[in-house]
RNA sequence: GGGCGUAUAGCUCAGCUUGGUUAGAGCGCUUCCCUGAUAAGGAAGAGGUCCGAGGUUCAAGUCCUCGUACGCCCA
């Protein structure tokens, strides 16, 4: 601005007006240009490692709202923990493989089903999933980038590369030493489209309400005391399964119960005869336990399949429950895993009319061909026709679906690889418990529950898109097994340099080897693994450990991580897999803190979904709101942890609240600075201690939110952080630079260096998370004029609070001031007194007088613009009537259960004003209770004033204020003098004058708007910057009729 | 069926750990006020069976028990 502004430091220019998403994409290629991120992680080579590990996100979909929630939490903990000096390194990452990307592909190309696949090829098929899990990258990139997430995207580990596999396979490996990767025929959730397992994690992904028949099936007895007398009612939610039915099985400690209904006689558990069958049936007395029905025959309901040995009798068996149905239960052991333990316990034969793709065999009759749920109706319908369904009822419950495709699942019995979790459960539990989790409640309820309840990792997919289980087995003898942890040792088995290998399917399916000394051929099982897997051994693959060179010195400096942080929803997925992982491998699990996210609702408070058109796209929200606001909303509204709602009115309100309040006492600051031509540098600056009380009061409560958003930070709680922050910015703008215009424009030094000290610590504290504000207040208010400053506010230091300049007890009269300032508002507004006009007095209660110092009443007498202010009760007796009233948190813990006696014998005492002076002088009063006299200290007592006759007063909660309403001429005409002075100013600011401008004014009145002008005209010149004030009588530019006053304003 | 969580103003949410008299804030609405930083701020009005029922206590939104509704997770 000046002509020497190059040799003088001065604060660059901050307009009052702002519009934040351009500040913000200034700030980026700020950031950009001088590589600032970078120049975060050039740390000093002793600096402690603070490790976060990021959660792959697949890019085959596009980036959502949802997606900035977690990614705020990644960046704001490493910009904090890198201001307090920790090198912080955030390696980028995506996951590539899995089922999901394989469903999309085929619904691409409009697959419906593997034949698809196995015809169009697997190698073209996986050339398309490797395509399409990187379309999306540079719109993950883009969104990343524009919400100031700092995570190093140019060196991202992506779970498809190599490197990463033969990371992958090495630990596979080291689990399969450890005995802990085995081959077992078990009975698992099957999804017939997709032709594979699920996991547990996925399994708990996808349960959907449905309703399904429920049917109570007669099975005549043909065996035993009841034989061709009685059924045996059992029930069943999956009439599919009854066509392969194999047993019955009870529960040998329940007892069963003959029942009639006329006609025939049926056999049930005791505890559910009113339940299954309903009204009209009589027990006929005669019980069976569960363990006399074992191996009694009966008739089977289908008679559609062979079955290779005998079955078709009663079991034992301890799960039956007597919770639902007829506690008699059917048995199909290709289709359950608690059928398959029992029916395996009696030699029972596997039976499974079913193929792998969900449908019936071909030449089952009624049913052949039939998609298994499909069938249901038909042989529902068919059981009814031969009189054996004894009722049929709609059955709603939850029952499992795949996660992608919604197709239900079946229990199916096939030959899968599963990690024995639960051979290492106690590990688990103890790495559970040494972790921390955020919000603590998890640790214990949904996550340890999982973990105590844990079952082995179904790990294998018969699919191709994935990390191929790098397990080879000799065809001659398949109990051989070799267990491959890197392209390099396969090499060695097969003799050729497969070091350049795509480790995929199909080519790594070409590689076979021999063994010298063993028949057959060394043939890879052809099953690719659980993506989860994948993800979860991010925290050695993502630098291709232990093969790559420097892997080992990078995983031995991160290993394990301070912080995680992602939605829910991993619970069960990624901090799952990453613990197990981590324990299988290492013996340790790889994270300490973790931070588990609720969900991001639109704000309807649904789901976002296409179907329901509520979505809100996060670039669009951060084009009109800004990033800041967005990561605001994230970290600070409400609970992170509950489900939240957001929409614009949230973040237009952040906006407005936090960042545009915070903005404008920058621009405020600065404007008045560079007027006055104040920096740090440029005189001496008084010490705190001889500045007035709300300098430190501001300073006070600067250091104590230092110290407060400190400690919740090193907690997570962004939301305690946010809340002090805004709090803070409140008090700074609408009561310290309220209160402290006068001064700013006086060119008050104390007052600039305590706003200036305090910008620079409160924008250190809000740039984790608003990065892009604290940024240009930066660049603006403290780079310009500090010496040695560092070039980015994220490479400042945390700051420290200074507890010395923390006043015990200042806050409080502070708040006090304001609270009796809000009083005197309402006084005068139920007076109908404007503000400008000036009152004789103001009143307020003695003991409230006494707590405030001499600038504080100042602050409120300016602020009332009142006079004089005087607690009530000095000179005035005659106005004051005192109440009194007990203090129950004092009286409680002196008296007690007698405290209501005592409280009541304080508000009826027959002389409040002499207990009220008694206390207020610093003695003791005292009062009958029961005959008894009750000393009381004024901490007992909580006294009220209240004035009498001709005083505008309000009180509220102890505290009162009251107006001296009556006006004489002089303050009258200090009245209008203060009327005229706003309207000048209204004048000056619609002609566009700088601030600092010097005026001539010229006037014409009536009446005592013009005694007033001509009483006050070197007040009014001064307050106006006015250099002559000259009443004429054609004054006409600007003009109040309602004050008959009209003027011009010429620069000069 | 089990576990966990939530329930406070029309809406969004604090407060509950550590019980205390008259339960707060923001948004929205109405009427005023203040203002040479402000898209800000203040006052007043309207709006509450603090989900319900018991219990503990001198005193319960807060602690305990049981229940209801909703959500999530699991079976």
């Amino acid at each position: 601005m000046t002509s020497h502004a190059s040799d003088t430091p001065s604060y660059r220019p901050v307009p009052a007006h702002v519009d934040l998403p351009v500040l913000e994409r200034e700030i980026l290629d700020l950031w950009a240009d001088q590589g600032t991120f970078a120049a975060t992680l050039d740390t000093p080579a002793d600096a402690p490692r603070w490790t976060f590990y990021e959660g792959p996100p697949t890019a085959n979909g596009t980036p959502g709202t949802h997606h900035v929630e977690a990614r705020v939490f990644k960046d704001v903990f490493p910009r904090f923990k890198t201001m307090q000096g920790y090198h912080v390194d955030r390696k980028a990452g995506w996951d590539c493989h899995g089922l999901p990307v394989e469903i999309a592909v085929e619904k691409e190309l409009g697959f419906n089903g593997k034949p698809d696949i196995e015809a169009y090829g697997i190698a073209e098929f996986n050339a398309k999933c490797r395509e399409a899990v990187v379309r999306n990258v540079d719109l993950f990139e883009e969104m990343t980038d524009r919400m100031g997430y700092w995570v190093d995207m140019e060196h991202p580990y992506r779970t498809m590369e190599p490197a990463y596999v033969e990371s992958v396979w090495w630990a596979l490996s080291t689990i399969f030493k450890k005995g802990l990767l085995t081959e077992d025929y078990r009975v698992a959730p099957y999804c017939p489209r997709c032709g594979t397992t699920l996991s547990d994690h996925e399994l708990a992904q996808g349960y959907e309400t449905i309703t399904d028949p429920s049917v109570y099936v007669r099975f005549p007895l043909t065996s035993g005391p009841l034989a061709g007398r009685a059924s045996m009612l059992v029930w069943t939610t999956t009439p599919w399964t009854l066509v392969s039915n194999t047993a019955v099985a009870v529960n040998p400690a329940f007892t069963y119960v003959l029942a009639t209904g006329g006609d025939e006689t049926l056999l049930v558990a005791e505890s559910l005869v009113e339940k299954a069958l309903g009204e009209g049936w009589t027990t006929t007395g005669e019980t069976f336990s569960g363990a006399e029905m074992e191996r009694w025959t009966y008739q089977r309901p289908f008679e559609l399949i062979e079955f290779p040995s005998p079955a078709h009798f009663v079991v034992l068996a301890d799960y039956v429950t007597a919770d639902d149905g007829t506690g008699l239960v059917h048995q199909s052991p290709a289709f359950g895993a608690d059928d398959m333990i029992v029916c395996k316990g009696y030699d029972l034969p596997v039976v499974n009319p079913i193929r792998p793709d969900g449908h019936f065999e071909d030449d089952v009759p009624l049913v052949g061909g039939q998609f298994f749920k499909a069938a249901d109706r038909v042989l529902a319908d068919d059981l009814a026709s031969r009189g054996l369904m004894f009722a049929e009822l709609a059955y709603e419950h939850a029952y499992p679906h795949c996660w992608r495709c919604h197709t239900p699942l079946m229990y199916y019995a096939l030959p899968a690889w599963y990690i024995r979790t639960t051979a290492v459960k106690d590990r688990l539990l103890a790495e559970n418990a040494d972790t921390n989790w955020f919000p603590g409640t998890i640790k214990n309820g949904r996550y340890g529950d999982w973990l105590t309840n844990n079952i082995d990792w179904s790990l294998s997919r018969s699919r191709y898109w994935g990390t191929p289980l790098p397990i080879w087995r000799n065809d001659a003898d398949p109990s051989r097994l070799v267990c491959v942890e890197s392209l390099a040792e396969l090499s060695g088995l097969t003799g050729r340099d497969l070091s350049d290998l795509d480790p995929h399917r199909p080519y790594i399916d070409d590689v076979t080897f021999e063994i010298e000394g063993e028949a057959g051929t060394y043939r890879r099982v052809p099953d690719v693994i659980d993506a989860w897997f994948d993800s979860g051994s991010m925290p050695f693959a993502q630098w291709g450990y232990p093969h790559a060179e420097g892997s080992q010195e990078k995983f031995e400096q991160a290993y394990p991580a301070q912080y995680i942080a992602e939605a829910i929803d991993q619970t069960r997925g990624w901090f799952y897999s990453l613990m197990a992982v981590g324990t299988l491998v290492f013996d340790q699990s790889s994270y300490e803190n973790v931070v588990c996210l609720g969900h991001i609702l639109a704000e309807d408070g649904k789901k976002m979904s296409k179907h329901l058109g509520n979505i809100l796209l996060p670039m669009p929200l951060m084009d009109e709101h800004g990033a800041d606001a967005l990561r605001w909303f994230m970290a600070c509204s409400g609970s992170p942890w509950a489900p939240r709602r957001i929409g614009n009115t949230a973040l237009s309100e952040i906006v407005r609240k936090v960042l545009l309040t915070y903005w404008n006492t920058t621009a405020f600051h600065v404007l008045y600075a560079r007027t006055e031509g104040w920096t740090p540098t440029s005189g001496s600056v008084p010490p705190v201690a001889e500045r007035e009380v709300l300098d430190q009061w501001l300073l006070s409560e600067l250091h104590t939110l230092t110290r407060d958003v400190t400690a919740a930070l090193e907690q997570f709680d962004t939301q305690t952080a946010g809340t002090r922050i805004a709090g803070f910015v409140d008090d700074m703008s609408n009561w310290y630079v309220r209160r402290s215009r006068r001064r700013f424009w006086r060119g008050d030094a104390a007052a600039f260096a305590t706003l200036h000290e305090t910008l620079d610590v409160l924008t250190r504290l809000m740039a984790p998370l608003t990065p892009f504000i604290a940024e240009r207040v930066w660049q603006d208010v403290i780079v310009p004029v500090t010496p040695d400053a560092p070039a980015s506010v994220h490479l400042a230091t945390w700051p420290v609070a200074d507890e010395s300049l923390i006043v015990d007890g200042l806050g409080a009269r502070v708040d006090l001031a304001r609270r009796v300032t809000e009083l005197g508002r309402a006084a005068r507004a139920e007076a109908k007194v404007r503000t400008r006009q000036p009152l004789r007095r103001a009143l307020l209660a003695s003991a409230s007088f006494h707590r405030l110092e001499a600038d504080l009443r100042a602050d409120i007498a300016e602020e009332l613009n009142v006079r004089e202010l005087q607690p009530f009760g000095e000179g005035g007796e005659d106005l004051v009537e005192y109440s009194l009233k007990g203090n129950f948190r004092n009286l409680g813990k002196r008296f007690g259960k007698g405290t209501p006696a005592v409280a009541a014998a304080i508000a009826a005492h027959d002389d409040p004003a002499a207990v009220a002076h008694a206390l207020l002088g610093g003695t003791t009063a005292s009062v009958e209770v029961d005959g008894r006299s009750v000393e009381l200290t004024a901490d007992d007592v909580v006294v009220s004033e209240r004035p009498r006759e001709g005083w505008s007063v309000v009180n509220d909660q102890g505290e009162t204020v009251a107006l001296d309403l009556e006006l004489d001429d002089e303050l009258r005409l200090a009245g209008s003098a203060r009327e005229a002075i706003r309207v000048i100013q209204e004048a000056r600011k619609s002609s566009g004058l700088e601030i600092s401008d010097r005026i001539a004014v010229t006037w014409t009145a009536d009446g005592g708007m013009a005694d007033a002008l001509r009483t006050h005209a070197s007040l009014i010149a001064d307050e106006v910057l006015a250099t002559s004030i000259t009443e004429t009588s054609d004054a006409s530019a600007f003009s109040d009729d309602e004050l008959g006053f009209a003027f011009t304003v010429t620069k000069v």
